[in-house]
DNA sequence: CGGTATGATGTAATCGATTACAGAATGTAA
DNA sequence: TTACATTCTGTAATCGATTACATCATACCG
């Protein structure tokens, strides 16, 4: 193992100088310079960051939560969050928490033990009360969904779910649906409750029906076979309703494989909205009609706040940004058959 | 910020004393531990890893390779890895490379920065010579894919690629099929060239013939629409292939879509096999033959070959080990139509 | 030529833990 | 009570970097 003092010795200098020469920081003169980028090389010299964190105290290294990997969702999120943080010279330390709290807490450890300088959290349900300690004490950005309490306690980036739902449904309205129903999911999402508070909304202000009847959860994991579960409860109710909005395209892809087996022709007897609008919803027909979200950019917003926070940045950051989504048609969705 | 220093003071013992609690190891009189216990938890100390790892020469973390997140096939030997790795008290610091070789180099250089003490690669390509370097020099376990020059001086997780293809072939023929094609891929893969082999050799034994038309590479990604590019040429060769053999499932989902396009119906007019047995391969009908990798198990076993190496363990663990896959019969394949 | 500003480099303290070794406290036996 | 073993605890060196401060050499000026 080569250290800074053999380097130093190597190059006929003191270390000081060799640090100098690492960090470029200060004045040295080029021959010398150009010495210890010799021996640097010769030696094949690269320094022990334990110890330059231990003295910088910091770590250089990013934190982040996902609930799962399998979802293209956070794909794109963290390809964002890892693409900006090699830019400016961050590691990315991803944990898997499975949605598991202890998986998660055990994760966060990595603050207070020096490992990590910031957490970006992705899907934080809002039963995890446990966040609150953490984003006190060190800097912590949640993307994706939030905790209201912490509103005004961290950054939090975000779609605004609940005018995303509000948009689907006027649309669905718009097309001419009358009966429309919703999947959500069995989960403590800010996003899930926002979505079904749209929904609700909306329908009650164009005048609709929100029968409680075209409500069905999916399980926590949004998984195949539970939204086809949820589907099969929707499409089993008297009056059927005409279009699903589903709060994720998984879901929504579950929909139309249900409605296929029942013999609906997907958009004619039946219409299909997803969210998220992952690669899936481009590989069999009908396309899905879904509302898209900047993953990308989201994780690329996450982790500049993050990196303002732990740069001590003066302005506040607490609060929701929130970034632009889009509803986007595709072959999923059409005009209701009038039977009526 | 707090330091072993202050959680003595507090106890009113020495920092040898509070570390002697910490590690557990040494003797210290029950009243006396009790104590700084009391201190640590009322202090909240946690103790800073960075001067830990300096003095201990170690940093507990694992450095994870991989070509991407979206592939539900990493993601499961992520999980794998993830969860052996949390009951052994190692993190795992996760990149995403992209493919990119760049990318892949300065993430190994955690290696030589003493920020992670041993690396599992995922899906490295043959071509990527430099491997052999870190190789010598730090503990590595290569997953999935391997480079056969270092066959010898690093322990290989794998499933036997050559023998999957020949099973899945003669899979095929005994089917009756004898117009078998291939969708490969344009990249550097062990595996894509094992298949390959594997495909050849068997269709040679079987005295059935290898015509160039009946293969076809997708790009390197894997892509839904490059696959669709593929499946497309080969559906347009005469005579037409009666069978797919698809080197990831994704390949032949595509190959499924593009067929159903031609009006033609999977499996009545066309079989088609797939690689990897992910989660899409039983969304729609039909659902798809495919053979099963131990995903979450090859995760496991490559973790555990390097910590055997971090500690040093005597008995030579390089060469590749085998995992045993698993040929998964369902709805896409069946024999040809009788049409000669 | 002496004095001072400037630039280049070295010395040593420091970050927060671990741990070899020394030393104090306690117990035991004669 | 003394001698010595045993158990417990403290002192200080150490890991490998960074950096404040000291020092030395050189340049510049009158």
């Amino acid at each position: 193992m080569v250290t800074i003092a053999q380097v130093a010795a190597h190059a006929g200098v003191s270390v000081a100088t060799v640090s100098r020469v690492l960090n470029g920081s200060d004045t040295v003169k080029p021959d010398t310079a150009k010495q210890v980028m010799h021996a640097i090389e010769e030696l094949r010299y690269t320094p022990n960051l334990s110890a330059r964190n231990l003295r910088r105290n910091e770590s250089r290294v990013i934190l982040v939560l996902a609930p799962n990997f399998s979802n293209p969702y956070y794909s794109r999120i963290l390809a964002g969050i890892g693409d900006l943080s090699r830019e400016k010279a961050y590691s990315v330390l991803i944990c898997n928490t499975s949605g598991l709290t202890e998986t998660a807490q055990s994760a966060m450890q990595m603050l207070s033990k020096h490992l990590a300088d910031g957490a970006i959290m992705l899907g934080c349900p809002q039963s995890a009360e446990w966040v609150g300690e953490y984003v006190e004490r060190y800097p912590v950005v949640l993307c994706c969904e939030y905790i209201p309490k912490l509103v005004d306690r961290c950054p939090i980036v975000s779609v605004d779910n609940y005018a995303a739902a509000r948009q689907i449904v006027r649309y669905l309205r718009d097309l001419g649906h009358r009966r429309i129903a919703m999947i959500g999911a069995e989960n403590a999402y800010a996003s899930t409750q926002n979505r079904w508070e749209g929904y609700r909304d909306e329908l009650k202000e164009s005048g609709l029906a929100c029968n409680p009847d075209w409500y069905e959860k999916a399980d926590a994991d949004y998984s195949f076979a539970s939204g086809r579960r949820a589907a099969l409860r929707l499409l089993s109710a008297t009056p059927r309703p005409t279009a699903i909005f589903a709060i994720s395209d998984i879901l929504a892809l579950s929909a139309i494989s249900v409605a296929q087996e029942l013999g609906l022709n997907v958009p004619r007897d039946l219409t299909v909205v997803g969210f998220d609008d992952v690669d899936y919803t481009t590989m069999f027909h009908p396309f899905l009609t879904s509302v898209r979200q900047p993953c990308y950019e989201m994780g690329q917003k996450s982790l500049s706040l993050l990196l303002s926070k732990i740069q001590g940045c003066c302005v506040p950051l607490s609060g929701i940004h929130h970034s632009s989504f889009e509803l986007i048609e595709r072959e999923s969705s059409a005009p209701p058959i009038q039977m009526e």
